[in-house]
DNA sequence: AGTATCCATGGGAACGTGCCCAAAATTCGG
DNA sequence: CCGAATTTTGGGCACGTTCCCATGGATACT
């Protein structure tokens, strides 16, 4: 099955390509009546433009790469239909490839993407600083990057999509002392993140404040996993330290936990109660549901794609650090 | 940033685009001392070939298109990973679609990924007829489809993947009976889903093997989604029917079910045991963990894509129908 | 030494499209 | 009714790459 090009038409209609070319792409300069012959010819044909051409033609791929860390819980889905729901009327296809958590893989995915000549990158980071050269590299030699939910450590000249993980996380941990609670726990995400850091940095910060921070109740989790998670409550169990409830990094690692928990029979939230911080539909379909805070994930990937868009458009643009909103939601998971 | 092309390597060596090219792809006919210098230049000027050329050159665009139903559950992030380890090595692009669980959402990226020049599509429906027509449409026009998991009702000249549905759904009925339960309702997925069909099937001529099949114990839901499940649930209990367990069309449905159950003071399993059918990691992050039929995610995503480089490589090969093996794994859902 | 063979390289067309420039066809003003 | 202005069309180059064909030079054989 071969495929119709301009020169298929050109022959069919006996008029030359350039003509062609004008009725198709809507020029002023063409008569009314060879347009409408040249389109009902395309249609007729079954005319499709050639992107491969059109990229040739322009230097451009209309394609964007989107790195996630992982693809296995609706966090990433979320995040991509914000990015598509801009990039797709445009026009763009969006190539999405899994780090996996693995920094190594992240390097590797992102010059696979500059190999695939893609006119920008949106990536979620897995580590905060391992690949910053390959960052700098990629936008050196011309593709626009965008950072978005967990971003650089070192600051790079790019714009960049995110929510206050310190404030949000403080206000969460406030939400857990106004019910009553004082002995919190925190599960927090590798310290190769930043959002860690900066989400164990709000808790402290208020448990300082209550004068109630307890080095003892901060477990360091080595991933971001339901696994992980499992782990890290199964340590506070046995470090027989008293704890009435956990603040987590995640909703996945504040699951696991759950998990744990109520296989040993601890009841939830009577005996201790989970807050985590996400936006996905995760902290909804497990029981007890999960108070956390909800990240306006479709919006950050709108938002990503728009701030890419700025900068393919206009390379000089300057970078924007834009900062979202995120809402506390109650769920039962902290509420008797 | 302008990027370095075989002429600018030209220009710099004083030698032709010819050779430049010959010593880039590996001919015989050239001097070994000019392929080195080459290849150091290259290196040096950070040469990338220009994928958009080579697509418009061999007409091929070197990506291959997916769809969807969605991407909130990890079920279609496994089979991407499967494609994906096909793909990406031999330097595809992978574009992704989701159809949100609409037909006509489904329509517009089938005809949005033609547009875009895709050498293929993979494709798990949204309904089994609807868009019947587009398909025929896109392999016609010269597009190799693949179905898999959920693949047309009407025969399609295509290649297929998927797991026995009937059989499998027998199966883990047979298992909630060996444990003991008489009374096993069926959350059934829509009936435009052929599997939901199939698995229907499979429960019935199980129960009736048994002589234990009652129509009232079939819930028929409208869609997938965890909310769907939870409906469901609540008919089964308000329809005063008495069930000792369910069995469902997906983890997503029997997750939203037993959520409803366990806010109900139901005790899973004790009261009512609940299986399913899936393959993902949903099964284990709930509590209790849930007994399913493990389909092989990306092992059939891996068959996909195989399947459709076949048709890429090769137009006129036959088309292919394989069912893989998927496993019964029984978890606390079902078992004191 | 002359010719045939081989190797290394250069020239240029082609893929499909858009756009610049020139040419042809039409309209307009006097 | 003729030249000028305007509209409509055609020719051909460029984007970056590969590959066929031709060319030049070196080597081998008679």
């Amino acid at each position: 099955m071969k495929r119709v090009t301009i020169k298929d038409l050109s022959k069919y209609l006996l008029l030359s390509t350039s003509t062609i070319s004008r009725a198709l792409v809507n020029d002023k300069n063409i008569h009314p009546d060879t347009k409408k012959k040249v389109l009902d010819a395309a249609e007729k044909l079954g005319y499709k433009p050639n992107t491969a051409a059109l990229n040739l033609k322009y230097g451009q791929s209309k394609s964007i790469g989107v790195v996630v860390p992982e693809m296995t819980t609706p966090f990433s889905s979320m995040l991509l239909s914000g990015i598509q729901n801009i990039l797709y009327p445009l026009g763009y296809r969006v190539i999405i490839t899994p780090s996996d958590e693995t920094p190594s893989i992240e390097r590797k995915n992102l010059l696979h993407l500059e190999e695939f000549n893609v006119d920008g990158i949106i990536i979620n980071l897995c580590h905060e600083s391992y690949n910053d050269d390959v960052y700098q590299q990629i936008m050196d030699r011309g593709t626009p990057l965008v950072f978005f939910d967990r971003i650089p450590g070192k600051s790079i000249d790019a714009s960049k999509v995110m929510v206050n993980d310190n404030i949000k996380a403080a206000l969460m941990v406030e939400h857990l002392i106004s019910t009553g609670r004082k002995r919190i726990a925190h599960i927090m995400g590798p310290s190769t993140i930043r959002n860690a850091n900066e989400r164990a940095a709000g808790y402290q910060r208020i448990l300082d404040k209550h004068g109630i921070f307890d080095p003892d109740l901060v477990i360091k989790s080595e991933g971001t996993t339901f696994e992980h998670g499992r782990i890290a409550a199964q340590q506070l169990l046995n470090n027989k330290i008293k704890f009435d409830s956990i603040f987590a990094f995640t909703d996945t690692l504040a699951i696991g936990a759950m998990n744990y928990l109520l296989e040993q029979r601890i009841k939830i939230p009577e005996q201790i109660a989970v807050a985590s911080f996400s936006g996905t539909e995760l902290a909804t379909i497990v029981h007890p549901k999960l108070t956390s805070v909800e990240q306006p994930l479709v919006q950050m990937g709108e938002v990503a794609a728009r701030l890419i868009l700025e900068k393919i458009n206009d390379s000089t643009a300057a970078s924007k650090t834009v900062i979202l909103d995120a809402e506390l939601v109650y769920r039962a998971s902290t509420q008797l």
